[in-house]
RNA sequence: GGGGCUGUAGCUCAGCCGGAUAGAGCGACGGUUUCCUAAACCGUAGGUCGUGGGUUCGAGUCCCGCCAGCCCCGCCA
C-alpha cells in the first residue's frame, strides 16, 4: 500500500498545490513545503486514508480549516488519477480529508501482492552498502544467561528484516574474548587447573564457569595474583604461543557451547570478538592524539565530551581510552570497531549503517564513545551509529529475574523450561481431545511453539521498556502471544488440507470479488504489511511487527468465524481462498522475520 | 550530586516522530459449536494517560518544574 499512498500523496500535494498557488510558492520560498499530512485513517470507518494538512493551514491563510479542506477536495476530484483511486473525498471534523480506496483498487492490489514472492515489500537497490548488527555478544569462558536473551532475539529480527528488504547484513557476535579477565583465568588455570590449558575438553564448561568465577575473587582480593593477571594478558597480547594457545582452547569450548543455543534458536552470527581489534587500538589512540581530542588527566589518556547542542564542556566523565598503567579498554576496543566498521574495504567494513543491541545501561557508554568517534571523523556523514537499548528481564516479581536459589538464569534452562512446558500442556490437551499424536509429532510442537514463545514474548513489548518474563503469559493460547499466531497459520493450513489445493497457487478468480465486511477488513489489514516492514526498518522496533500480526490474526479468525470459505460458491470461493493464502504468507513471512517458524499442525 | 529510561484500565502492555470519542490482551461477568481445529468468536464492565504549569486551532505525544520506580556515572565489559 506504500506505492499507493505515494501516489495520493503526489496527488494532493498538485491539489494543494492548485487551489493556493500563491501560498505554496511562499511556503517553497522560505523553505518550508506545504505538507499533505497524508496519513493512513485513524479509524476504519474514515476509510483508509486521512489527510490533515488543512487545519495547519488555517492560520496563515485565514481561512476557516473546512472550506480550505474543500478547496483542496475540489482539486482532488478534477484529477482522474485520483479518481481511478479513490471514492469522492469526504471532510470531516475540523477539517480532516477522508479517503476510502475504491474496492477495484483494493482487490487489485491483493491479487499483484498474491504473485509477488515478497509480499509487496520493495528489495533496496543492489550494490547497497552493508548494516552491521551488533548483537548477542556474549562472554568467552562463561555461559549464556538471560542477559543475552534480548539482545540475542531482538538483535536476530532486525537483522532478518534488513536482510529480507536487501541490505547486506554482518550479523557481528562481539563476544567477550579479550583484556584482564583472561589474564585472570588463564593465571589461575595455571596453578590449580595446567590441563586445561593444554587439552582440549579437559575441564568442562561449567567447570570453567566456576574457575572463572574463582579468579575474579582472587584477583579482586589478592595483589599478587592481580600483577600475574596483568602480565599474562601482556603475553598474550604480545602473542606468546603458549598464552595462545591456552586462549584458543578456552575460546573454542566456549563457542561450541554458545552454538548449541544459537542453533536451537536458529541464529545466524559471525563471530569477531574484541580481539580481532587488537591492532587497531594502538592507531586509535594515536589518531585521537593527533586530531588533538586526547588529554592526559591523573595517568590516563582520556576524552573529554561536549555537550551536543551547544558543544560546552559536558559533566559527564570522560571516555578513557588508555589506563594510566598503559592498557587499553572497552572504550578503545569500541572505537577501533566503530572505526573498521564504517572504513573502505578492504580497510574496514564499509558500513553506512551499524546497529548495536545492547542493554539501556550502557546508553552513556556509547553515547560517549559515539561523540568521539564523531568528534574523530570516522563516521561518514551519510552514516549512521545507533545503538537500540532494551530494559531489563524481570520476574513476576517486578525484579530482575533470578533463579530461586538467587543465581544468574542459564540460557539453556529458560528455554528448556518453555519446551517442557509447553509439551505437558500439549500432552495434556491431546488427552483431554482424545487425539493421538506420535512423539516426533509432539516433539516438534513442544520444541516450535516453546522457543516460539520465548522469542514472541519478548519482540512484543516496545523494547525499551523493562520486560516483565513469565511462561504462564507467554504461552497462553490466547492473547497476544506466540501460540495464539501459530494457530491461525495452522486454520488456513486445515482450509488447505480439506480440498482447497487451489489455495497453494493455481487460478485465483480475476478480478478478486469481495462482499463481506470481514473480507474488506481482512484485505486492509493484509495491505499494510508493507508499511510496517518500512517502519520496523526504520525505528528498528519488533514490537511494531508483532502487533500488525497479532491484529492480521485477530481479523483472519473474524473472517474464519464468520465467513465460509470452502462451501461458498464461485467467485467468492477462489476470492476467499486467495485471502486466506496471502493471510497464510503474510503470517509466515513476518513470524520468519522474528525468527519464529510456522507449524502446519498443532 | 550528574545523566538516562520509565510512570496509560485490577494485571501485562500498545499508542506509528501533535490530530477526531485514549486502544488491546489477560483477569471478571454474560453469550456462541449438527459447519474449514472452540488453542476460536461476540458482548458488558473498567482510565482525571504520575502531578503542576507552558507552547497552539488541537497535547498521552512537544517544553519546563515537581513526585515515584529502575538503571548508569573515569581507568571492568
Amino acid at each position: 500500500m506504500l506505492r499507493i499512498a505515494h501516489a495520493l500523496n503526489s496527488q494532493l500535494l498538485g491539489a494543494l498545490e492548485r487551489a493556493f498557488p500563491e501560498a505554496a510558492a511562499a511556503a517553497r520560498q522560505a523553505g518550508a513545503p506545504l505538507e499533505t499530512q497524508l496519513g493512513p485513517a485513524s479509524k476504519p470507518e474514515f476509510g483508509d486514508f486521512q489527510a490533515n494538512g488543512a487545519l495547519a493551514l488555517a492560520r496563515p491563510l485565514r481561512l476557516a480549516p473546512r472550506a480550505i479542506a474543500s478547496a483542496i477536495v475540489a482539486q482532488l476530484e478534477a484529477d482522474p488519477a485520483f479518481n481511478a483511486l479513490c471514492m469522492p473525498p469526504e471532510i470531516a471534523g475540523p477539517g480532516f480529508i477522508n479517503l476510502t480506496l475504491r474496492p477495484d483498487v483494493l482487490a487489485a492490489e491483493v491479487s499483484r501482492r498474491l504473485a509477488d514472492p515478497r509480499l509487496g515489500v520493495p528489495s533496496v537497490a543492489p550494490g547497497a552498502a552493508p548494516v552491521i548488527v551488533d548483537f548477542s555478544s556474549p562472554n568467552i569462558a562463561k555461559e549464556m544467561h538471560v542477559g543475552h536473551l534480548r539482545s540475542t532475539i531482538i538483535g536476530d529480527s532486525l537483522a532478518r528484516v534488513l536482510e529480507f528488504r536487501g541490505h547486506p547484513v554482518l550479523r557481528l557476535n562481539h563476544v567477550g574474548d579479550w583484556g584482564t579477565q583472561f589474564g585472570m583465568l588463564i593465571t589461575h588455570l595455571k596453578q590449580v587447573a595446567p590441563e586445561a590449558l593444554i587439552t582440549a575438553d579437559a575441564v568442562d564448561l561449567g567447570d570453567l564457569v566456576a574457575f572463572y568465577r574463582q579468579a575474579k575473587a582472587r584477583f579482586d582480593s589478592d595483589e599478587a595474583f592481580q600483577t600475574q593477571s596483568r602480565e599474562e594478558v601482556v603475553k598474550l597480547q604480545r602473542g606468546d604461543p603458549v598464552s595462545r594457545r591456552a586462549w584458543q582452547l578456552l575460546c573454542n569450548q566456549s563457542r561450541r557451547e554458545f552454538q548449541l543455543i544459537y542453533d536451537a534458536l536458529d541464529i545466524r552470527l559471525e563471530e569477531r570478538g574484541e580481539s580481532f581489534y587488537n591492532p587497531y587500538l594502538e592507531t586509535v589512540v594515536a589518531d585521537l592524539a593527533t586530531a588533538g581530542l586526547l588529554v592526559s588527566d591523573g595517568g590516563a589518556q582520556c576524552v573529554f565530551l561536549v555537550g551536543e547542542e551547544d558543544g560546552t564542556a559536558s559533566q559527564a566523565p570522560p571516555v578513557i581510552v588508555r589506563k594510566s598503567d598503559g592498557g587499553f579498554n572497552y572504550a578503545t576496543t569500541d572505537l577501533a570497531a566503530i572505526r573498521y566498521r564504517f572504513a573502505v574495504p578492504p580497510a574496514g567494513d564499509g558500513a553506512r549503517r551499524v546497529i548495536y543491541v545492547t542493554d539501556a545501561g550502557q546508553a552513556s557508554h556509547f553515547a560517549g564513545v559515539f561523540q568521539v568517534a564523531r568528534r574523530a571523523g570516522w563516521i561518514p556523514v551519510d552514516g549512521r551509529l545507533e545503538h537500540v537499548p532494551f530494559g531489563l528481564v524481570q520476574g513476576e516479581d517486578g525484579k530482575k529475574l533470578k533463579t530461586r536459589s538467587g543465581e544468574t538464569v542459564r540460557l539453556k534452562e529458560l528455554l528448556d523450561g518453555a519446551v517442557e512446558r509447553c509439551e505437558a500442556d500439549l500432552r495434556r490437551r491431546l488427552a483431554e481431545e482424545e487425539r493421538q499424536e506420535d512423539e516426533a509429532f509432539i516433539a516438534e510442537v513442544a520444541i516450535t511453539v516453546g522457543l516460539a514463545a520465548v522469542k514472541y514474548a519478548d519482540l512484543s513489548t516496545n523494547r525499551i521498556t523493562n520486560y516483565q518474563f513469565s511462561f504462564d503469559r507467554m504461552l497462553a493460547l490466547s492473547g497476544n502471544t506466540a501460540p495464539y499466531l501459530l494457530y491461525a497459520v495452522v486454520r488456513i493450513a486445515g482450509i488447505a488440507r480439506r480440498g482447497g489445493a487451489d489455495a497453494a497457487g493455481a487460478a485465483f478468480p480475476v478480478p478478486l470479488v469481495f462482499d463481506e465486511p470481514q473480507e474488506w477488513a481482512l484485505v486492509r489489514q493484509l495491505l499494510q504489511f508493507d508499511a510496517v516492514i518500512a517502519e520496523v526498518e526504520e525505528e528498528l522496533l519488533p514490537n511494531r511487527l508483532c502487533t500488525y500480526l497479532f491484529e492480521l490474526s485477530q481479523v483472519f479468525n473474524r473472517f474464519y468465524d464468520q465467513v465460509p470459505v470452502l462451501k461458498a460458491d464461485e467467485p467468492a470461493r477462489g476470492s476467499r481462498l486467495a485471502l486466506c493464502r496471502l493471510t497464510a504468507d503474510t503470517l509466515k513471512l513476518g513470524l520468519g522475520l522474528l525468527g519464529i517458524p510456522t507449524l502446519e499442525r498443532m
